[in-house]
DNA sequence: TTGTAAGCGTTATCAT
DNA sequence: ATGATAACGCTTACAA
């Protein structure tokens, strides 16, 4: 009843009257043994319930299959889409991954960054805390070239790669969007500017106003992090401002700010987008419920994830030129939804 | 520069000519070595980068300090809950997660069991796939005594635990609900019955639909995978009704088919919850988007994470007696929003 | 095509 | 309190 040895190759071995080694290698499938032979060992492995041993193998061959993920938190729609497109691919081929989540504190990140590397992950695939300010604590992947693939929240390390989106530019295109609407006083709700993802939409942001002669104020920039919370609070503030000095616009830096600014502007009594117009960022599926619908930015999530494993794989298998450049930029197209259309819906009113 | 060898334990042991016992002792803070020694190995380790190898640690001492997560898909609000919930309880007592997906199909669901247990995982933690009959991918688990958590979609076995919510509870009060409103036919937008969450749902519902008087018909009960598009087939179907036919409400499985299933009926001109009103299951974040906000059932997923993890470290240790039961159900309660307040909406017609 | 034997880095078991 | 030594189960030169 109690069977609690494990069943190891030399078990089949001495089943077989053959060594361990031939078995090792059949086990692998390698051409190297008979086909005869690596039908027998697979046949006796079955009966005997063999399961390989991953590390004493991993100790042996110095390598795992297994990749470390290290995210700010796994409960965001667009993150555990950018998991789901990690686990997909890994999965795809034989890789696992261990993931666990910094909870947005650099302190975490560092010590989960420490346990992966003591489990010896083959590569890291990470997105930075809200306030990591260095990444000293990559230091022995970067030493023991283990690659490292930043995404999302990069930063930018020579022997890195950079998986992103084009933050500037969707944001210069969603604020001149809003701007063409007739829009003249946009504010932005925004996150932390050391995180590259806010500061570029920020940067794209201001280079749109500055561009169509728009002036940039600093009482149109909120920063915070971007939680229902603070899309509330952002409403707050703007029905706090004087009627002519409120934004006739808003653009968060996620849609979770922007609906929950738009809700509380709507139960003020506001018309959106009629008094003010609104786009956020990363298509959640909440932006498809909220009325009149968010206008957006498609941030494919599952792509991202599919994208920078396949590229860490690729590289570890030696396969992949795609290592060659630094950073790969996906696409991320505007979804325009009524939430912004000032001009269409004042026609329609 | 091409530091390539490993530190070890070996390499501390020779800088202050001590034995590899003793510093293997002393850096898991051993009392049986003096306070002198150990803060000694400490500096020495520090000092030369040394970083523990798990697998020499993991093959010897047959603990891998790292638990199997193997969920249907990760990318759904209430599973990633769940995730960041296991992954917040695990890493507070020093384990990792390995997650897989399923993807919703028993072959995938087999296949990652397999790699898990290769990986020798301390334990594993399962919700099953849409379409799985059995679990006997998962005796290697039970013959080794490595303990299985179901959460979620559970199978009950004699030697594992279940953490679950009271679905057929929560179903029939939510149902019951809808009939104090007033209601008198509601259909049921419903998952696979293989599923104890769908079938005890549906089972609550259909309970409390025979405790007042009200006749079950098959025609409102639609089983589907509960997504987007099944919502919308679900709002389609009613519209394809004759008008005396109709639901007066409708009980989804989950928010987001009801959700879809509301929108598409707003677009047709019904008014909710007048002409028909609704309940979901999940609390998802549209269900407080949705207008009118949707009634629905408050699915503590990351409390169920968090539960799920914290027991099966427990039994691990050897600290826990929860193991001495069998099933651990969580509350769910109902949240009352507008979408099924008929009375209510009716009054301030 | 198969076998031999060394070794991966740690920990457990005895000793001392 | 510390040391010597033998595993743990697998892979991989090298030999045959």
């Amino acid at each position: 009843m109690a069977e609690n040895r494990e069943v190891t190759i030399y078990d089949i071995a001495k089943h077989l009257n053959i060594s361990a080694a031939t078995v090792s290698r059949g086990l692998k499938n390698s051409p190297a043994v008979s086909k005869n032979t690596r039908k027998k060992i697979a046949e006796v492995a079955l009966e005997l319930g063999y399961q390989s041993n991953t590390f004493a193998s991993s100790l042996r061959s110095k390598t795992t299959k297994t990749l470390g993920v290290l995210v700010p938190r796994l409960n965001s729609h667009f993150m555990s889409s950018v998991l789901a497109g990690m686990e997909k691919a890994a999965n795809k081929h034989g890789y696992n991954l261990i993931i666990a989540q910094s909870l947005e504190e650099a302190e975490n990140e560092k010590q989960n960054a420490d346990t992966m590397f003591n489990k010896r992950v083959d590569g890291l695939l990470i997105s930075l805390a809200y306030d990591t300010r260095n990444i000293n604590h990559l230091e022995p992947f970067f030493k023991r070239n283990i690659p490292v693939v930043f995404f999302d929240r990069v930063y930018s390390h020579p022997s890195s790669i950079s998986v992103v989106i084009n933050n500037y530019d969707a944001a210069y295109k969603i604020t001149k969007h809003l701007i063409d609407q007739g829009c003249q006083r946009i504010m932005h709700i925004g996150g932390n500017l050391l995180r590259n993802v806010y500061k570029d939409r920020f940067d794209g942001y201001r280079q749109a106003l500055k561009d169509h002669d728009l002036p940039f104020q600093d009482k149109m920039h909120l920063i915070s992090e971007l939680s229902e919370k603070d899309g509330t609070a952002a409403a707050k503030h703007i029905l706090s401002m004087p009627a002519a000095k409120r934004p006739d616009a808003v653009f968060s830096a996620n849609d979770t700010s922007a609906v929950y600014c738009m809700m509380a502007l709507k139960a003020a009594g506001f018309h959106i987008p009629h008094d003010v117009a609104f786009a956020g960022f990363n298509n959640d599926p909440i932006s498809k419920v909220i009325e009149p619908n968010l206008t957006t930015v498609d941030y494919a999530g599952e792509t991202m994830g599919n994208i920078a494993v396949t590229n860490l794989i690729n590289h570890l298998q030696g396969t992949g030129n795609l290592y060659s450049t630094n950073s790969i930029t996906l696409r991320a197209d505007l979804i325009i939804r009524a939430s912004s259309l000032k001009n269409e819906v004042q026609k329609t009113k």
